[in-house]
DNA sequence: AGCACGCCGACT
DNA sequence: GTCGGCGTGCTC
């Protein structure tokens, strides 16, 4: 018996699928899906793998060496695993080792430890002095890790190490360790009925007192955690050892899952659905069961999208089915997480990256087993090992965080689809601002558009002012805010009432320039402006760790008349306590939230009123309620307007949208201020009427017209190097390479392939960007895909020279950048 | 990514 | 002769 084994190897020459002879003593054993441990290249390293299939034969001519060892950690891939990293490689040409590591459960992934013993043989040889020492440190410590010798040892190193292992003057021991691990508790059970109990407990001596108050307990309970009890009845251990012995109890190690949030034990009354939310989960169910899945919920903020979720989950629940529900980001959304939580107690999984890495693991575990029915999760939630999956919500659909940047680069919408296909469950979108290719997808292709209108209370909708800074800059206003909204404020704080005020940009200011010669200061490793902090005064790199004191005299021409440019959170805090000094102001940006519980923080300061300005970036968008905000701000509400990304506009929109939203829910009337130099661009004209479908009309049309998502899919090839002739070559000689096998194919629809061009930034710590952009049709996707294969990994070797080199492929780019 | 092999120059 | 550096090619 052969076994195909997916190796731990990170390198894409080594990403193939290699065959190893299954031994003897593994044959009943080894299964697929088993992790084992397999010796590979000419030193026999030890390195581990995951069992991808089993054979008969081998097909190929070449030696196999035997699996060496079989590790049963519990971490087995399913077959629903393994056929998802068959599509990821597929679908977004990443290795198998990229898959991997997205698909098996945090803190599993093995790292190797190199301890060694002394030698079996005598050393006849005459060492150098620092072998001799290591020869002498092994043997006085008979089993010591590479890290210890390093340690003790200063004229050491590893590459001394491997050559006595190679010598046979040490010997190495390799140790696979990993960052979660399962915890157990010993659990006490009683073997007996209360009546049998009450008999046994009555032959019990009365001096015996411990092993009384135990059996006295296990009258009317039936199991409990030995150090529990132990704790609680004041015994020792040792004494229900003695009770085993005696077969009146049985202790066995399970384990234990750890979890992350308290349960709360109220199960709350029945949901209560207004009729229109109550039909759409009906008409999804009806869907579901004749196998048309797709759904999109259109309902503006706060007109219930997640009751329907509840009701949609509750539904699954009693089909036995486990549901996904995906957020933005965790952090930003536990609202909903408190919702599901109170709602299903402990049937639900939180997945997030704020949870340690054992308690993710747990609840990895707890999903796998089955015991968590409903995952709630970010991005990565959609790879929860469910077995049998009936629901995936994808909620704010439309946020840019549902692309992963790293590989594999998969847009989370693909992925659910795919799932949603192969477990045959439903799979529903929500947002108050689809994004135009999902709106797209469920009005003209597969799936079906629902729409909510109606708010809870009939609540009204802020009315939006739009204020050209054109006009107030001609008009010698050439402050941060505009008249209206200064009035508006000093307004609201009388009456009490509290104002979000939004920008779009953390620090001070976007970038520092000199006056008089106008060179900007830039990082010396990326090809980007320095973000001015003025809190410590400092010009930061949003791309690099880069930090610098601002000089006072430029670098280049030697004045002094150095000016802040654009407009950061911290500038619009400075500007309010200059303008409001009575005012209570917090900032609320990814700089004043990095601490674990300060969104929480900040939230309850708004909830009690604490607060009267609120200067935050998106972060403040993100589906807080807070009753008392009846004035919403828009500083800069064309900032995002020009970035070099087809999607711009949209999220424009989105983000305009979604942020007045804010203004004026519980009765109250909002009122949303926006401050723009383009008061005439479509996004910020349909969104100050939150008119989403005027504004989806005039951007499907561009769409169409430029050739732009959902028409046309774009590929994006990145050749990343540090010098910037070796990324130039590179991407023109993938270009070359691809125009040729392009020019000699047929396709459905026309695809253009640009000619290559730095990328919008062109370098990124110290490593130059060079890129190749193809647009294509969903008809030619898997021809492009192959294409793309075959130029950019079967022949890269030959294509790019440069060693060093980096190429990134990204093959469902939201994004130029 | 490792590792071995082979080639070459420097040094005992 | 021998040691070490580096380019090349292979890994079931």
């Amino acid at each position: 018996m052969f076994a195909l084994v997916l190796l731990s190897n990170s390198s894409r020459e080594l990403d193939r699928i290699f065959t190893y002879k299954v031994p003897e003593n593994l044959l009943e054993t080894v299964k697929v899906g088993s992790r084992v441990i397999v010796p590979f290249g000419m030193g026999n390293n030890r390195i581990d793998g995951y069992v991808v299939a089993l054979k008969e034969s081998i097909d190929g001519n070449f030696r196999t060496k035997n699996i060496y060892q079989l590790l049963d950690d519990e971490v087995n891939l399913s077959t629903e695993q393994l056929e998802m990293i068959k599509y990821l490689k597929r679908t977004y040409l990443c290795t198998y080792y990229e898959a991997l590591q997205v698909v098996i459960p945090p803190g599993t992934k093995l790292k190797k430890e190199l301890y060694y013993v002394p030698a079996k043989k005598k050393i006849v040889k005459i060492l150098k002095l620092n072998e001799a020492e290591v020869v002498e440190y092994v043997n006085k410590k008979k089993y010591v890790s590479e890290k210890e010798i390093l340690e003790h040892l200063s004229n050491v190193d590893s590459k001394v190490l491997k050559k006595m292992v190679k010598n046979k003057w040490i010997t190495e021991v390799p140790r696979f360790i990993r960052d979660a691990n399962q915890l157990f508790r010993l659990v006490a059970r009683r073997n007996f009925e209360h009546d049998e109990m009450e008999k046994i407990l009555g032959k019990i001596p009365a001096s015996y007192k411990s092993q009384r108050k135990v059996l006295e307990f296990f009258l009317e309970n039936h199991s409990e955690e030995v150090s529990t009890l132990s704790q609680k009845l004041g015994v020792s251990r040792g004494v229900f050892d003695r009770l085993k012995e005696l077969g009146i109890i049985e202790v066995e190690r399970e384990s234990k899952f750890r979890y992350p949030y308290e349960i709360s034990e109220k199960n709350p009354a029945e949901l209560e659905l207004t009729k229109s939310q109550k039909s759409i989960v009906d008409d999804i169910m009806e869907r579901w069961e004749i196998g048309d899945y797709q759904s999109l919920i259109k309902g503006i903020t706060g007109s219930g999208k997640t009751y329907i979720y509840l009701e949609l989950m509750k539904r699954f629940l009693i089909l036995e089915k486990q549901s996904i529900i995906l957020v933005p980001e965790i952090a930003l959304t536990s609202q909903l997480v408190k919702k599901v939580m109170e709602y299903f107690g402990d049937q639900v999984a939180v997945l997030h990256s704020k949870l340690s890495i054992g308690e993710r693991y747990d609840q990895f575990r707890g999903i796998m087993t089955g015991k968590y029915k409903i995952i709630i999760g970010a991005r990565s939630g959609i790879f929860a090992p469910v077995s049998k999956l009936g629901l995936i919500v994808i909620d704010e659909e439309h946020e840019s965080s549902y692309k992963s940047d790293s590989n594999p680069k998969y847009l989370t919408h693909d992925l659910a689809r795919y799932l949603s296909k192969y477990h045959k469950g439903a799979l529903v979108l929500g947002s108050a601002t689809p994004s135009v290719e999902s709106y797209y997808e469920n009005i003209e292709g597969d799936g079906k558009l629902y729409k909510l209108t109606e708010r809870f209370n009939n609540l009204e909708l802020p009315e939006t002012k739009i204020i050209d800074m054109r006009k107030e800059l001609n008009s010698g206003n050439d402050g941060v805010f505009s008249r209206d909204l200064l009035k508006a404020m000093k307004d609201n704080l009388s009456k009490k009432e509290q104002t979000i005020i939004f920008i779009n940009r953390k620090g001070y200011a976007n970038f520092v320039s000199c006056k008089e010669c106008g060179s900007v200061i830039k990082c010396p490793k990326c090809d980007i402006a320095l973000v001015y902090h003025d809190y410590n005064n400092t010009g930061t790199c949003n791309y690099c760790d880069y930090r610098i004191h601002i000089p006072e005299i430029c670098p280049t021409c030697e004045s002094d008349n150095m000016s802040f440019v654009g407009l950061g959170t911290e500038r619009v805090m400075n500007e309010l306590k200059r303008l409001f000094p009575e005012a209570r102001l917090e900032r609320m940006d990814s700089v004043t939230t990095s601490k674990k519980n300060s969104v929480d923080e900040i939230v309850s300061k708004m909830e009690n009123n604490e607060i009267d300005i609120l200067v935050g970036t998106k972060m403040v968008a993100k589906g807080f309620n807070f009753e008392n905000v009846t004035l919403v701000g828009v500083v800069a509400a064309d900032m995002m307007l020009n970035f070099p990304d087809y999607k711009s506009s949209e999220s424009t929109f989105q983000l305009i949208t979604q942020v007045a939203g804010r203004a004026g829910r519980f009765g109250k009337k909002g009122m949303c201020i926006l401050q723009t130099y383009e008061p005439d661009d479509y996004a910020i004209v349909t969104s100050k009427n939150h008119d989403y479908e005027t504004f989806y009309k005039y951007e499907i049309s561009m769409r169409r017209t430029f050739g732009y998502p959902p028409f046309k899919y774009i590929a994006n090839i990145l050749v990343i190097s540090e010098n910037d002739n070796g990324a130039r070559n590179g991407i023109s000689r993938i270009y070359n390479g691809l125009k040729k096998v392009v020019d000699s194919q047929n396709f459905v629809e026309s695809i253009e392939l640009y000619q290559p061009t730095p990328a919008s930034i062109e370098k990124i710590n110290n490593k130059y960007r060079w890129q190749v952009i193809l647009k294509y049709s969903k008809l030619d996707q898997k021809k492009i895909r192959d294409i793309i294969k075959y130029v950019c990994i079967s022949n890269r070797d030959k294509l790019i020279d440069d060693k060093k080199a980096y190429l990134s492929l990204d093959l469902n780019s939201i994004s130029f950048l």
